[in-house]
DNA sequence: TACTTACATGAATTTTTGTTATGTGAAAAT
DNA sequence: ATTTTCACATAACAAAAATTCATGTAAGTA
């Protein structure tokens, strides 16, 4: 059901995701031309021109851009307002919204997927949505509403969000066997030898490290994976969380740099905005997550 | 025009408004049968009973009480949604909630009258309204986003409001004709006397005072007119703004009663939501009190 | 030039929504 | 107890709105 219809708005958020009427057809399941009347329509309610179309191409108007995202909130916060209110009849229903960052499917001690199985397992009607993200744009899509819950190691703590601990997670700096440091003996390694070759940096969640931080770094990744594929070119040093590296240093290909001023740990929470909706299907996944979550420190 | 248009959920909060079917039909503009089916279809959808209702009384279920809250909070931020939308067209338009206490409409200052002048005085197609409530109650409106900005003497004040004084308040203490104290010579009149009475107090904007407050109260009030009231019964003693009191005090039917320690000022704070909707009437208006704003302290 | 793509438009049609008239059941009046 | 009235429900019909189908148009492409 749909409480908080809007076909207008619907449509034009559609139209703008499909790049145009023509394949919006089929998202929508209406012909090109009821497409064509309601985006007329909206216009013409709203007063200006949302987008110039034709055989031209596609393109939003400047106000159609502010529009667009404005609608798509609005859009997502209807879905979940009627989640609230069919949740009142008892059932878990509506969208549940989960944002994690990535590299997180071998962590050690990260429950989510022990907590889906526990969740799913529910009988329910909700729509499962995961995104990937990095820590500071999955806090900002809980803000937003975007997402309802995100795992992910949060730095910057937001007064308007809650965070609960989930879990740990070790890292260590690696280099590939294309790396100059790959043969050398671990006793000639340390802090002079180290700074002395570039390092691939994290955008987010910086180790709160030694002296390998203040080396300027050239090149930054907001990606485990494309932190890897630099490592793996030989040229750069990087950290990496250890569960991910492993398949590399078992093949060879990665070395790992052991000593005890290279081990960071970062702390996993769980966090979540209350205010925004308070719904069955979030609170019930959260309990599924923290009733799952291990949070010893990893060896 | 209404872009998040949804006559399920208007129909619904208008009924409960209108305490029935039978009234909402002029509320609403259609017949009493359309109301019927509007409510048979909306409970099919939501799968569960909103409302008791025939001859023995129109009475909310205790989901259809919820319902009922969330819809109404639903439809008030989706006439902002609209609004907010409309605005790209370099109208002025939508809804414009004000809130402000009681008694303020002779406080001198109090650029309340002549913002609103000035704000009208622009094209616009804005829907005013103007609630009269407490400071704690206009706090949970703001927030719930009921009233866009709020005029009053805020004492607590939240992070997540922003608040620009505005002009500030004398108060003195006052009793009437039919009190003890009326025909008291003024060198008479000290703490001990005061403390004998009997005094209303305010349930807000408690002043920062002396003694006085101590005294535990018999009676509280959160208006000003119901504060005159009972001073005007010759039973209590009570606090009122200077401005106020004043006509009371010319028809000789009020005493102030003036020593140094009895005289406070409260400031008035106009306060805001930004995060809420930012709108441009919302904006305009703030500007225009705050362009009319004198904030000397009070003679 | 002809063709294709991407959308607009008008007439016809389907779907939705609302109205009128009438029915039902419970409380109030007689 | 019977009738009346009130508050809403329902069915049949009417009006309105939304959608489709067929076709038109304009800009880019072969």
């Amino acid at each position: 059901m749909k409480l908080l219809r809007n076909t207008l708005l619907e449509t034009f958020v559609t139209v703008v995701e499909c790049g145009g009427f023509s394949d919006a057809q089929f998202a929508l399941g209406i012909t090109q031309s009821a497409i064509s009347i309601r985006i007329r329509d909206l216009e013409t309610g709203l007063g200006y021109r949302v987008c110039e179309r034709g055989r031209g191409g596609f393109r939003l108007t400047e106000r159609g851009e502010i529009a667009y995202r404005k609608a798509r909130d609005i859009l997502l916060s209807a879905r979940d307002f009627d989640a609230e209110l069919l949740e009142l009849r008892n059932a878990i229903t509506g969208d549940l919204r989960i944002g994690v960052v990535d590299a997180v499917s071998s962590l050690p001690g990260l429950p989510l997927v022990a907590a889906l199985q526990k969740f799913l397992a529910r009988p329910n009607e909700v729509q499962l949505e995961l995104v990937i993200a990095s820590p500071t744009d999955l806090t900002q899509r809980l803000i937003s509403g975007e997402v309802h819950v995100a795992i992910a190691p949060f730095r910057h703590q937001l007064p308007d969000l809650s965070y609960t601990e989930v879990c740990k997670e070790a890292h260590r700096l690696y280099c590939s066997d294309q790396h100059p440091l790959f043969n050398l003996p671990a006793e000639e390694i340390d802090a002079g030898i180290l700074s002395s070759y570039p390092l691939c940096q994290r955008s987010y969640d910086m180790m709160a490290s030694t002296d390998l931080a203040k080396s300027k770094a050239q090149v930054v990744v907001a990606n485990m994976e494309a932190m890897a594929m630099l490592i793996e070119s030989g040229h750069y040093l990087g950290a990496l969380p250890k569960h991910f590296a492993q398949s590399w240093v078992d093949k060879g290909i990665f070395r790992e740099l052991n000593s005890d001023d290279l081990r960071w740990t970062s702390t996993f929470y769980l966090a979540s905005r209350q205010s925004k909706a308070h719904r069955r299907a979030v609170e019930l996944f959260i309990q599924d997550i923290c009733s799952c979550a291990d949070k010893s420190d990893p060896k």
